[in-house]
RNA sequence: UGGGGCGUAGCCAAGUUGGCAAGGCACCGGAUUUUGAUUCCGGAUAUCGCAGGUUCGAGUCCUGCCGCCCCAACCA
């Protein structure tokens, strides 16, 4: 497991622990909509909300947010079930539906229309768009907003059920139509539909939309931390409106982070269901597919998913992961835990001439060079299957394989000399011709030669024939959504061999993943039977070779983001507040440019932002702290403290600084000591300066002016510094 | 164009009172190796989006700008 950074969402959660907050307690939720299948994207969402829960001992509950009938269906609610099984986590018995909360939601909703915070609109989806304005412009009020509630409640109900048609009428939330936050204009919290639902029947004709239902569902639940991504930031005000309006006492926090893309991946729902609805793959579990159930079937383990999650991070950027990130932990999780077989995916046969037609013999080889994962009989003959690819009639530089004249070792068994190779009339190898060395059983020689390359085997009496389905990625580009995704697509995906594998394979459990040696990962596929094994290829083992041999395709550099177009330095704007302070320091003694740079950096600091409103802080108190600059008394960085407190109440700047203890030190034999403590304190460093490392001056002023709390006078700590150095 | 977010190496990402720019992946060397894998050493790579400013010192504070993402569904 890696070690855990912590992240804003963890901070977030350690501060409302240690504040009280929830008591707490944490409590979150993964909240799908059952209308597709589970994908990579939604484990990040997964492991997260699960994660987090479990990590501080609340947690988590599962939850449909199914208050969309007509796009839902049960068959997902169980899929999405599964795969989050799959996955490890468990929800125990906090499994919900939206659906479990309809009543109460609507009673919520008649609460908002009697305190004159909702209505019943009556407005076509066209005129409801016209009139929502724009970014820039304001909407306008719709004509029904000011009806009197009690129409509204009758209203609501009609629509509730099943009074009014589809489509005539909304339930809005009154808030505000010029809000810049588009979410804020007026939001239909509630639209008519008259549709069977999948958990409630045909109980309800009306049903409540996103924004309004989620926050009620968390607060009902008592959900502390509501963690979604990023796109959701604009409704998070709305959010907090609801349950503000509603007077809700438990008040959820929503919190928001980046989704997880990755290249050579489609992620929209959209898109997923095209590839499975056009054939382009077998259906939501192809193995090609990004879905939890696809990479189930292609034989990723749960485990490699969670710890890709937890590298990739969690952070508020949108970013884009490597595939090739993914696939490496794919591999370092098959490859610390799996045993190791041989077979071979493309066969060619090898016949050793120099043993007689009927000799059989076998080796007992080790599953895992490390862990111990048992040991298994592998039969040999004279007569075997290699792979195709290991053989070269003219070998290429740097080839380590069989070649005409060329000695090998066959892994666990004997070096083998290649004596000939037959080609039909196409020039397709179809056997190899070799003779052994009988001395070299196990695989060394007692002579102490070693031949340049180990190859894999399979003997042919006894082996396992196989379909193998060698799967590459979906798609040839990293970033499919560039164009038209569907031309993007890698026309091999999928290779179909056949092969052999020991018969050793046999004998392991049917849900076991194996290395195959060289050739990678694999495991059997659902589609096997009790006579036909079907494997699948996991992943490849990275392949050093095959990056040796084409000329080394350098992605292509990023263009570089345009240099932003300088029109030179812009004034800085100074409010009203900020202009008559400055003008009044100086009235009252001090430099004009001065107190401008000090309301500039400081005071700004303070405010965090620009002083608009009465200011606390007069112009003759900005006046004595900066004569107490001017004189030396204080260096620069006392004063945003000065500041705080003068911001606080009146009062004289020099008593503050007293009163503070911020008077600069440039007492020599004070300055010095600190100096000795900080050089005392980094030997190390001290060294690699006199060893010429001078940009570390920095870093002891650094040391010099912490140990002195900050309030070193800076040129008099330099002076002693250099001295002291040499 | 109004509002909400985000810019640290090819990718992800730490950096919380201003004080030597973490770590992982990828990449390049070398060692080990009965898998061209694994493992182990070592290395290169960052105008911290840009430009000004404050400061002894800025990724961090101030100002101005640039770029990218999200919001104008009765989807979630």
């Amino acid at each position: 497991m890696t070690e855990r950074v912590r992240h804003f969402i963890r901070q977030k959660i350690e501060a409302d622990n240690a504040s009280g907050k929830y008591g707490g307690q944490v409590i979150t939720r993964f909240p799908p909509e059952p209308n597709g299948y589970l994908h990579i994207g939604h484990a990040k969402a997964l492991c997260i909300n699960f994660g987090l829960a479990e990590e501080y001992g609340g947690r988590c509950h599962l939850r449909f947010d199914d208050t969309n009938p007509t796009k839902e269906d049960v068959e997902y609610v169980e899929g999405i079930k599964n795969d989050i099984k799959w996955l490890g986590f468990d929800w125990g018995e906090h499994l919900y539906f939206a659906s479990d909360y309809f009543e109460q939601m609507a009673e919520d909703a008649r609460a908002l229309i009697r305190k004159g915070l909702a209505y019943v609109d009556e407005l076509s989806l066209e005129e409801m768009r016209a009139q929502r304005g724009t970014v820039t412009e304001a909407g306008t009020n719709s004509p029904y907003r000011d009806r009197p509630y009690e129409e509204s409640l009758e209203l609501f109900d009609k629509m509730l059920n099943g009074d009014v048609a589809e489509g005539s009428m909304t339930l809005r939330a009154k808030i505000d139509m010029a809000d810049p936050n588009m979410k804020m204009r007026d939001p239909p919290f509630y639209r008519v539909m008259h549709a069977e639902h999948h958990q409630v029947g045909d109980r309800w004709k009306a049903y409540p939309l996103y924004d309004y239902a989620h926050c009620l569902e968390d607060c009902y639940e008592g959900v502390t931390q509501s963690l979604c991504s990023l796109e959701f930031e604009n409704n998070r005000e709305l959010y907090n409106w609801y349950l503000a309006s509603l007077g809700k006492e438990h008040r959820p926090e929503q919190t928001e982070f980046a989704r997880l893309g990755l290249t050579y991946i489609v992620m929209s729902k959209r898109k997923l269901l095209a590839l499975v609805e056009e054939g382009a793959v077998v259906g939501w579990d192809d193995p090609r597919m990004p879905t939890l159930a696809g990479l189930r079937r292609l034989g990723v383990r749960p485990q490699a998913v969670r710890e890709f999650v937890e590298k990739v991070g969690v952070a508020k950027a949108n970013s884009t992961v490597e595939y090739e990130f993914f696939e490496g932990l794919i591999r370092k999780d098959l490859e610390e835990n799996v045993p190791r077989v041989m077979g071979v995916v493309d066969p060619v046969e090898l016949v050793i001439e120099n043993l007689p037609d009927d000799h059989a013999e076998s080796f007992d080889l080790s599953h895992h060079p490390k862990a111990d994962l048992g040991r298994r009989a592998v039969p040999f003959g004279k007569r075997l299957w290699i792979e195709r690819e290991d053989v070269a009639l003219e070998p290429p530089k740097g080839w380590k394989r069989l070649a005409p004249g060329w000695e090998v070792r066959l892994y666990g068994a004997y070096f083998v000399t290649c004596t000939g190779i037959d080609v039909d009339d196409d020039g397709k190898v179809v056997r190899v011709r070799a003779t052994y060395d009988a001395a070299t059983r196990g695989g060394s020689s007692p002579d102490g030669r070693k031949p340049k390359g180990t190859i894999h085997w399979v003997a042919a009496d006894g082996a396992l024939a196989v379909e193998f389905r060698l799967y590459d990625r979906l798609f040839a580009t990293p970033d499919p959504d560039a164009g038209d995704w569907r031309d993007n697509l890698n026309p091999d995906s999928l290779t179909v061999t056949s092969g052999y594998v020991e018969p050793a394979f046999g004998s392991t459990a049917e849900d076991v993943r194996v290395q195959l040696q060289r050739m990678g990962y694999f495991w059997r596929d659902d589609d096997s039977t009790a006579d036909a094994l079907v494997l699948n290829r996991i992943a490849t083992l990275r392949d050093g070779w095959a990056k040796a041999k084409p000329a080394p395709v350098k992605a292509a550099p990023k263009e570089k983001k345009a240099p932003a177009v300088s029109t030179g330095p812009k004034e800085a704007w100074l409010s009203g507040v900020e202009q008559s302070l400055i003008a009044s320091a100086h009235a009252a003694g001090a430099h004009a440019d001065t107190a401008k740079s000090i309301v500039l950096n400081e005071l700004r600091r303070e405010l965090g932002g620009p002083a608009v409103d009465n200011l606390r802080i007069e112009g003759n108190e900005l006046a004595g702290l900066i004569r107490l600059l001017d004189e030396g008394t204080i260096n620069r960085s006392a004063v945003r403290p000065v500041l705080e407190v003068l911001l606080e109440q009146p009062a004289n700047p020099a008593d503050v600084v007293a009163a503070l203890g911020l008077a600069q030190v440039s007492d020599t034999s004070a300055l010095s000591d600190a100096v000795d403590a900080a050089l005392a304190a980094n030997p190390d460093e001290l060294a690699r300066y006199r060893g010429g490392e001078k940009r570390l001056m920095g870093f002891f002023m650094g040391q010099v002016m912490r140990e002195l709390q900050g309030k070193g006078d800076p040129k008099a700590v330099s002076a002693v510094l250099r001295e002291k150095l040499g």
